[in-house]
DNA sequence: TTAATACATTGACAAACATCTATATAGTGG
DNA sequence: CCACTATATAGATGTTTGTCAATGTATTAA
């Protein structure tokens, strides 16, 4: 599991914008297409990145895919921001003398 | 808040290594550089893209910089994140006709 | 005041990225 | 088989980004 590139994925607007689009909601790429001002082929590219990172599940279903968040991967960048949040117990002491 | 800003953020190896160092810690610019390959200008380029987004809190100290992690703002995206994490009601149905 | 240290800014540049048009692939239905 | 729809891929292009060397700005200490 590669965080950066989970942070990557979210880290364009309108990546963001499909991966809110997404919450609690299961979309095809037509779904999609009609909330942002893009072509198909940027979503296509867009899905590709979710997809990679894993944070977006797609399933193939005819002609369509269906895409949905996949909730496992997105806990796992969760906990490991909340790594952040332990309280902080030393600070510089200013000894750097590099 | 910029929550693609912070995305943007810790979407390069280099800064989400400076953030996860940050991790219950208080460092100085001298303390990072030590740990990364990189000049100090580009550390430079770095802290800034953190501190602008909220990330990381940097307090000026004589000639030092303490860069520490703002917890307000990591809950915050942490947050956010959560809310991709409800159930999922609807399927698409496949009635795009578009 | 002079030297040294920590950090910021500027300008240049190659690599990565988001976007488009055009085209290909693959299902579905007549 | 043929037309239609949904999606993917390829190639081109302008923009953004990460990086460095060089330089500027504060702050401290001698």
């Amino acid at each position: 599991m590669d965080v950066v590139a989970c942070f990557k994925a979210l880290s364009d607007e309108t990546r963001y914008g499909i991966f809110m689009k997404l919450r609690s909601k299961e979309l095809c790429g037509c779904d999609l297409l009609v909330d942002f001002d893009i072509t198909q082929p940027t979503l296509s590219f867009h899905m590709k990145k979710l997809i990679e990172c894993g944070l977006v599940n797609g399933q193939k279903d005819g002609i369509w895919m269906r895409y949905r968040i996949n909730e496992s991967m997105v806990k796992e960048v969760i906990v490991l921001l909340e790594g952040s949040l332990l309280p902080v117990e030393s600070l510089c002491e200013g000894k750097c003398a590099s």
